[in-house]
DNA sequence: GCCGTTTTCGGCCCGACTGTTTTCAGTCG
């Protein structure tokens, strides 16, 4: 059972506890150490054989023990008792806007309401209403939901997210008035996928603001539009809502709004410590007078913390990093320098070698290396040895084309094959500058297999960078079953660079795996994997999970001078002598 | 259920909104 599966069941019991009526503070108890439990990065058995699972913040010894007994038998006591007294369908009925614990438990207690489809046709009979604390608006609205439900796409990739976002934004920003208008929520700590598009704008008139962000030409329909907010949908069924908040209070609106929702618990906490009140809106003294925030950077100094960055809030340690003066320097777009991991049309590329590396000089790139497939990706058109050596020789040629403004590496993206050894024999392996080891077929392989096939190919000498590790699509397919622990040790142990993969169908390592990596030592990589020239832009999506991760540049091979990278590549091929 | 250089017991984040109410409960983010 991995570290997913068991936060899912804690989150199940949150949420069959919570329909019993049970204790607020002991049902957060679960969903706090369910969302941890998430972002470790680690898997649970291990951290269980070590004994340290009571050193995992917000779990202590129930949540343990309860860990321990999912491991061992792939239940959990508690769990199988509460969903006993619980009807299962009840969980279903929390997803329906409108109905929470308090609700579910009501409707199952009066009207024997156990499912979706009961809740609807109740609903439609008018049968609700008559319930105490409920009327027609209730009744009306939770059909409403219902029907939001049905049509709900899932969460939508940080890749569809993001331009759609910045497009609205930049009409935002043209308008009269609006000082300022950024992007909130899950999409500004550049989760890899999101919900929704959360908005912010800054501007004395919210209402003018409002009506045009309504008539904006992505809209499709408006949702709700208040006084200071509005939530429309999108084409492609996507919604989104703007806040408008006065200018000089931009700060704590900024701060509320992009979450996370554990990070701003534990900062409203510090601010009660410091005998002050955090909302949207203000800090508020207990006096009852109000310290306007226009940035961000205000608040958390008010705060006595410096400023945290949006990608850090997810209450992972940031705030104890921040306390003790040791945030990392996070890295950034600008200080990227190379790409190690690119198509072109010798493979399934859709571009030249000249013009894949002109594009990447001129973003600045002082390294590509062009990494085309090799031999038995027949569909990708993967190259032979003697199509390599051919293709050895345009690189050069193009390297004196392009002079010194860019070191041109050739490298191959190297098929491991289903029993871990590589496409090509040692010594075509070693006439390339770079070797990246990919899997790309036999991704359902058993967790044993796969990991002992993932091991046996970083072991390979001449292997410089294993490609998208996990192998996983988002969302059409899910990560290999791979012991990620025993992959990322062997990796630091034999000096192997991991990717992250930087598309965002990728993302791949993911930013839990990606900081417990560089916690073991692993250098990474951002690459981009382009088949084409606009393909490099995705690099910020790369960027984001590296931030997500708490890389620095020095970390991170991408972001290092060319001279280091060349020093990377050799120390590699060292070994392999 | 967790947690503690104020505490091993008694706390545990904030406000808007909605619909139901005559002062509040529930949900949501």
């Amino acid at each position: 059972m991995d570290n997913q599966e068991v936060a899912e069941k804690f989150d199940e019991l949150a949420d069959l506890l919570a329909i019993q009526g049970e204790s607020s503070f002991r049902v957060n108890a679960y969903r706090r150490a369910a969302e941890t439990i998430r972002g470790l990065g680690r898997d649970l058995g291990e951290i269980t054989q070590a004994g340290e699972l009571q050193k995992i913040p917000g779990v202590g010894q129930a949540i343990a023990e309860k860990i321990e007994q999912l491991l061992a038998t792939g239940k959990m006591q508690a769990l199988e008792r509460v969903r006993k007294e619980v009807p299962p369908g009840l969980l279903e009925l929390l997803q329906v806007p409108g109905v929470g614990p308090k609700r579910a438990a009501l409707l199952w207690k009066e009207l024997r309401i156990s499912n979706l489809s009961k809740l609807e046709k109740a609903a439609r009979a008018g049968k609700l209403r008559d319930l105490r604390g409920l009327g027609p608006g209730v009744e009306k609205n939770i059909l409403a939901g219902i029907e939001a439900l049905a049509r709900r796409t899932g969460r939508i990739p940080i890749g569809t997210a993001w331009p759609l976002a910045q497009e609205l934004l930049e009409r935002l920003r043209q308008q009269p008035g609006v000082r300022a208008a950024e992007p909130a929520g899950s999409l500004r700590r550049r989760k890899e996928t999101v919900g929704d598009l959360d908005l912010l704008a800054a501007s004395p008139d919210p209402e003018k603001v409002l009506a045009f962000f309504t008539q904006d030409p992505l809209v499709t329909h408006v949702l709700a539009q208040g006084q200071t907010k509005a939530s429309v949908e999108l084409k492609g069924g996507i919604r989104a809502q703007l806040w408008v908040h006065p200018p000089e209070r931009f700060g704590t609106a900024l701060q509320y709004a992009t979450g996370s929702k554990e990070h701003n618990v534990r900062l409203r906490e510090r601010a009660l410590d410091l005998g002050l009140s955090l909302s949207e809106h203000a800090l508020t003294r207990k006096s009852g007078k109000e310290i306007l925030c226009a940035t961000e950077a205000e608040v958390y100094e008010r705060l006595k913390l410096p400023w945290i960055a949006p990608e850090l809030r997810e209450d992972r340690g940031e705030i104890e990093a921040a306390l003790a003066g040791k945030l990392p320097s996070l890295l950034e777009l600008s200080q990227m320098t190379a790409d190690l991991h690119v198509h072109t049309t010798w493979s399934d590329g859709h571009a030249s070698i000249l013009e894949m590396a002109e594009a990447a000089r001129d973003l600045g790139l002082k390294v590509l290396a062009i990494t085309d497939h090799s031999q038995s990706l027949g569909v990708a058109n993967g190259l032979t040895p003697a199509r390599l050596r051919e293709q050895r020789k345009e690189i050069q040629k193009v390297q004196r084309q392009l002079g010194d403004s860019i070191l041109l590496l050739q490298g191959s993206e190297v098929e491991v094959r289903a029993d871990g050894a590589l496409d090509y024999p040692d010594e075509v392996l070693a006439e390339l500058d770079l070797v990246i080891a990919a899997v790309h077929s036999s991704l359902r392989q058993p967790r044993e297999q796969i990991t002992g096939r993932m091991l046996r190919a970083i072991r390979n000498p001449y292997v410089h960078l294993v490609a998208h590790p996990s192998g996983r699509l988002i969302p059409d397919r899910e990560p290999a079953d791979l012991d990620m622990e025993a992959v990322l040790h062997e990796a630091a142990e034999q000096n192997v660079t991991l990717e992250i993969d930087a598309n965002p169908a990728r993302l791949d390592l993911d930013d839990a795996h990606a900081r417990r990596a560089a916690e073991l030592g692993c250098l990474l990589a951002i690459n981009t994997d382009a088949h084409s020239p606009p393909e490099f832009a995705l690099r910020e999506y790369g960027v984001g999970v590296a931030r997500r991760a708490w890389l620095t540049r020095q970390e991170v091979v991408t972001a290092w001078p060319r001279r280091k990278v060349e020093g990377w590549l050799k120390r590699r091929r060292s070994r392999s002598r």
